[in-house]
DNA sequence: CTTTTAATGTAATATCGTAACAGTTTAACT
DNA sequence: AGTTAAACTGTTACGATATTACATTAAAAG
């Protein structure tokens, strides 16, 4: 049987107005952080407003290189600790095809996810699909194998790449 | 409506006797070459003898280290190319989540793939599951996405792994 | 047998990521 | 407050992965 319910996706139109999910998300961690009694340093706040401010994804050496407030150059080691602490908080995606990350377009929902990477405009979607994970599930328990974590990265165009051409 | 056919999954057991399945590879890569016309040189015979002869991935510099035969070191770039090469005919995969390389076990069987990686024994098996398959296509075109490429990797133990604790 | 296409050799360099360890800040508890 | 333990930061160095560029050689096509 079909679950018919609406699929939850996430793909940044091009007019999209970042300021706001930045906000968002900016909020989002303060608050996980509070509750977890973690602590939400400049460096990943900072970190985290960088990639949430682009739908693009980010290498390592760019964000690094948005860090330099002060003028002065940190060692690549404080970005991939500030990625680190984000992405076991959920609020940042690594995607292992670019070697890039992405802001987590949907915090705090209890979530799967599979990112629909645009191969024209670069950006990147997130699909939220219970469907898919499940499906990849129960396909890889038949199999004699238990699942900890999966990766599903999807490439082609996206809506808007495929209207104007 | 499920599809209840049997689903193809291959996983090498630990007595896995693996000079078959090379000796079968490297048939399959001839015959291929000679249907498309391509050339199937020393290097990438060789390549695909290496990562054939070993069902845990392999990175580039491993593969690297293992074609000193004359006692010479080669340059990446002669990896790199070789297993540009062979993935480009199907006859090896890439694992995005280990920067490594694996031989396919489903040669010309069209068959989409969905990697089975055992953070144990570093083994990793295959999942040609079409039902995956046809589940993200599904979705991501409701999304509005349109799908050139699906990468799906799945962490987890394998079933002798989970047998012997 | 010459033209053109494909593959190789070689060197240099770009890109991505981690180890190790000393120093500092923060939180928690007397 | 003062002390201790845990977490975070700074810095240096290095390891691992991958590509560019260009000269040379080998193979296929005409």
């Amino acid at each position: 049987m079909e679950d018919m319910e609406a699929l939850p996706v996430r793909f940044p139109s091009r007019q999209h107005n970042h300021s706001s999910c930045v906000n968002k998300l900016l909020g989002d961690a303060e608050e996980e952080c509070r509750r977890q009694k973690l602590r939400f340093t400049e460096h990943r706040r900072k970190v985290l407003e960088i990639i949430a401010s682009s739908h693009k994804p980010l290498g390592a050496y760019d964000i690094l290189e948005q860090m330099n407030f002060s003028g002065k150059r940190k060692a690549p080691v404080v970005a991939y600790r500030a990625l680190d602490f984000l992405i076991n908080l959920g609020l940042v995606h690594r995607l292992n095809s670019l070697n890039a990350f992405v802001a987590c377009m949907a915090v705090g929902e209890d979530h799967t996810a599979q990112f629909l990477i645009c191969r024209q405009c670069k950006n990147v979607g997130e699909l939220n699909s219970n469907r898919v994970s499940e499906r990849i599930e129960k396909d890889a328990v038949e199999a004699g194998f238990q699942v900890d974590q999966q990766l599903v990265e999807i490439i082609g165009i996206c809506y808007e790449c495929a209207e104007s051409g």
